[in-house]
DNA sequence: CTGAAAGCGCTAACAG
DNA sequence: CTGTTAGCGCTTTCAG
């Protein structure tokens, strides 16, 4: 690329160290007012067009950049919204982010990042300074998809993604997880597993039960019994995906698939499946959860698993908040719905 | 007609919903001046201690915030700083960010998360939002450890982290790979490792190139050769470790240490290595590098690796920004040193 | 069509 | 110590 800023109008001027120029900067070069610089420069209807274009080509001269803390002050809007979120990897925050970026457009909002690391207090002090930024809302993510306690009666609208506030006055928007149960449990079942087993973490989670609860509703509608006789509950880990894999194979041998309540559980089955010499996909088929990519993609062999579409609900974050700024916000959970993503740890039986 | 705003009969009126009142607002309850209010707030000295407790009490009761805006205008100052990334998954700008959010304190200077991905445009539209929204200062940070283009002369100080700018008149906060390679290859030395092999990424990233040169370098120092004959850069991906395994083992069945260029290589490394029923750490041993947390705890066993200290970089960053704020800028290229995690894919032999 | 004037909310000299 | 007076950079009536 070339170096120093594009400037499509300038020919004769040289060019200057980028944007300190104010709007009576422009004025002045222009030979008009400030008055009819700032119209010029927004597009109002009552400006002649040479006018207009005197304008333009003095703001770029100068590389002129409108001061939007100046302009916020009158408009009373900021044009920018609060991401407060809780999750220490970003590994939520950050699809969230995107999708909200999405939607916004980076032109109209920008968004201020702040990451409380689950603390109360860090929170509070986030929260202040957002509000004297004057952001025009803010979207908060949890660390896990439990409700999350709310931040009450804000001069902004607010958000709860990803993990829903515990007052059904706000509004929330989170994953489908039993529909996501539902889903990984259909996959197995359409490619013909009739022995279904289910590996899942914590199940303080509400995710985990979600998930589970999605998973054996889809079973009992197509009158198969879960195999290894309960689900497997235990931690977020591989390690637990391991032990819980070599407990199952004990408890029922003949298992023909495995829903795994995370990627990370699904790379610890694969694990010992590996090592018991069980063939993925052919003797087992195993399905993950939250399409993690670094770990789904590099799985041996890459793991089918299920997609919270988190990019969606970042959007939807962003859309939902867009339409509250001047107007008024909805309440209660909204539910995002997730998708399944193929790979090649399932395939049909045979 | 009169478009004074409306005086509310605001004497003793009900406390409102939180946060919209200005210091005006502020300075009738209190029955001052708002300049004397401001000085109250702010705590200048010249104010009597009765009349600022009235003050505070006052902005207390209607739940005043600065309007940040505001101030601002006047002090020339946003109090905020743009992080302007390229990297999708915020593996690198995280920690970066999590290390100036600590240098900078909430409550002094937000920060405006933007992803480029990877696009030029969209890097010059965030850029412009960013200059335009008057962030104090700016922190790059790319994709991948190598140079990247100079944004050119800038209005506020920028700061380029993890990707060095092409241009040496920047200032610029990498990482040390030659020194994570060499501590690598030193910590597997002084555990008595003799046979030491080497498998890394992309040949085209410098960060491959540099870890292994301060490998070998190290390698040289103790008069030892390099195990399996050469460097066996490929991809940074699991496959890629688990392939250069298969064929290391093959061409030098008898190595004792296998330093991987990152995490996810290491973890292909010890999968082929298990498939051999080679122990880790016993018989081989098995060095990452990223401390990547969710490939490097969960792995079996969890893997000894080198950490870049990126919260380090980021705190670095932010305070050589905040400097840079009021006084002027170094230039060059700044190395943050690795540090050894030490975990139990590595231990002495015998 | 264009410009003068009045602020947005706050701070910073100055006078009282 | 406290209030008055100017703005910061920009938008917006409202006259010319």
């Amino acid at each position: 690329m070339s170096r120093g800023p594009i400037e499509p109008g300038s020919s004769a001027d040289g060019p200057r160290p980028a944007g300190r120029s104010t709007l009576r900067d422009v004025a002045k070069l222009a030979g008009v007012s400030i008055a009819t610089a700032s119209k010029a420069l927004n597009n109002q209807p009552q400006v002649r067009a040479e006018t207009r274009a005197k304008v333009i080509q003095a703001a770029e001269a100068l590389s002129f950049s409108p001061n939007t803390l100046a302009q916020g002050l009158i408009t009373q809007r900021s044009g920018t919204v609060g991401l407060l979120t809780s999750d220490l990897e970003g590994r939520f925050s950050i699809p969230i982010l995107m999708g909200a970026e999405d939607a916004f457009g980076s032109d109209q909002t920008s968004v201020f990042l702040c990451d409380a690391r689950g603390d109360n207090l860090r929170e509070r002090h986030h929260l202040r300074a957002l509000l004297s930024r004057r952001v025009d809302g803010l979207i908060v993510v949890g660390a896990r998809p439990d409700a999350r306690p709310s931040l009450g009666e804000l001069p902004v609208p607010v958000i709860y993604a990803y993990s829903p506030s515990d007052n059904p006055a706000d509004l929330s928007l989170v994953t489908d997880n039993v529909g996501g149960g539902r889903l990984a449990v259909d996959h197995l079942i359409r490619h013909g597993r009739r022995r279904i087993a289910h590996i899942t973490g914590d199940p303080s989670y509400g995710a985990a039960q979600d998930r589970a609860r999605g998973a054996l509703d889809r079973l009992a509608q197509e009158g198969l019994p879960l195999a290894g006789d309960q689900v497997w509950f235990g931690a977020w880990s591989e390690a637990w995906g391991r032990g819980a894999t070599r407990m199952l194979l004990q408890r029922d041998p003949g298992i023909d698939a495995i829903f795994a309540g995370s990627d990370e559980i699904a790379r610890g089955v694969l694990d010992v499946l590996h090592q018991e010499k069980l063939a993925v996909p052919a003797q087992v088929a195993v399905i993950g959860f939250d399409n993690w990519n670094i770990l789904a993609v590099n799985a041996r062999p890459p793991l089918t698993t299920i997609d919270m579409n988190l990019e969606e609900l970042g959007r939807l974050a962003a859309q939902r908040l867009f339409a509250a700024i001047d107007g008024t916000l909805g309440s209660g959970i909204e539910t995002i719905g997730p998708r399944l993503i193929t790979r090649e740890s399932t395939a049909p039986l045979d």
